[in-house]
DNA sequence: TGTACATCAGTGAACGCGCGTTCACTGATGTAC
DNA sequence: TGTACATCAGTGAACGCGCGTTCACTGATGTAC
């Protein structure tokens, strides 16, 4: 798991941490940082259901009300974690889109593998997220992160039919609301262990990698009743 | 929204109530029941961040100490509403599938839109179902509620394959877990409210009926690119 | 280069809160005789 | 039918906990002159 990213790691503050560091740290030099990279570890171990901001300013080393120097609340600090989540998240996707070309059918499920590896790798970030009632749900950063990840799917939809706004095509609109809704399904459903009830050894890229294209630009004719036969 | 019901709704346990109301009230009668309604009434005003065992008793009009005769702790009585939800969860699909007769490529259609209704209708409590965090995630009822639920895809993909058990097959088990992760998917997202930036209005029977017979019963021919032109 | 001073970013004590749980208790109920 | 008694299902006080937040403070930093 990369380490949390500060949204301005100026070259001042790394010079104001280097002296505190050598003179001693009654100041951090960037607490800042510090805090979301410990708030991510408390998240990882704790899960959201024990995140607290004291537990994160132990994490830190430093005193439990230091944090509101940086974070006005504790929401304030979720919010921005949760930004964070969203923009790695669209980092994912966009690593693994180089896998396949804008515009090919395999596109699509490129995109869906890098949702589902991000989930796999950061469960409590990757719920966080979407817990909008945790969350300042219309911090502008937070709701610009999210877009922008929502537009994966949007442009890999854009590009296979060959327009540029599926949105405005009910019958695009589905498509890319189908692709978000099964990738974000398996995820949810992987992360709270129910596909060991259901006893399914499948390989997690076999399923979005043959199914989430069909989903996307599969035949349009009426299905045909499906025989076990026919599938092997 | 139905009230919960107890698990043994005794009629010993309605007459002790009717005695006790017209005696004075020192014991309640059917506590456990009134536990039940008070967290699920609970659990829809406050969300499960909110949920406390002492607030249930306040709704029950019972002090704080008395749930502890009914309920180990609080995470049993989570346990109890969760197994309580997926019960739900099930009426919902078994009240929808009667629309399409099994076989259909209709019926795994019926009962997806059974699974996103009943989210919709029961948001909290569709979400702490799958918080495995906060519950008894081995308790036996809890188990065994969430796999009749997740039985209702299985037997509508083996009513169309003409098998016994899909699950055996890898190709029919990935139809199955991509048509629960498609309306579970959608479901999340829908309570999320990301489908307020996603600007989506299409309707969600349409996108379930139209899209889910194809997920599980589509073509297996290669997926054709796909054309704006080709969608009208 | 030195110095005075404003500002910044920490500290640690304290506040009030509501929680889950425990405990001895007591009133109500049910039953054996 | 009456009575003694065990059991059940409540009460209310208390405990300890950790939380978020506030506050006056102080040490460190940066800058105007």
């Amino acid at each position: 798991m990369a380490a949390v990213r500060t949204s301005k790691p100026s070259g001042a503050a790394r010079k104001a941490r280097r002296r505190a560091t050598a003179r001693g740290n009654y100041h951090h030099g960037d607490l800042r940082a510090a805090l979301l990279a410990a708030a991510e570890r408390e998240l990882a171990e704790n899960g959201v259901e024990g995140f607290t901001l004291r537990g994160c300013a132990r994490r830190a080393g430093v005193s439990h009300a230091a944090p509101a120097h940086h974070f006005r609340d504790v929401r304030a600090l979720l919010t921005e974690m949760a930004t964070i989540g969203f923009e790695r998240l669209s980092e994912s996707m966009r690593a693994h889109a180089c896998a396949d070309p804008p515009g090919s059918p395999g596109h699509i499920a490129v995109i869906g593998k890098g949702y589902v590896a991000f989930a796999a790798d950061n469960p409590h970030l990757f719920r966080l997220i979407f817990r909008t009632g945790l969350l300042d749900a219309d911090d502008a950063r937070y709701k610009t992160a999210g877009t922008d990840a929502f537009m994966f799917p949007v442009r890999a939809v854009a590009a296979i039919a060959g327009c540029d706004d599926p949105m405005a095509d009910p019958a695009l609109a589905a498509r890319v609301i189908a692709a978000w809704s099964i990738v974000h399904g398996f995820s949810e459903l992987m992360l709270a262990g129910q596909f060991d009830r259901a006893a399914y050894g499948g390989d997690r890229n076999t399923l979005i990698g043959d199914l989430l294209p069909r989903v996307v630009a599969g035949s349009l004719a009426k299905p045909a009743p499906l025989r076990r036969a026919a599938m092997q």
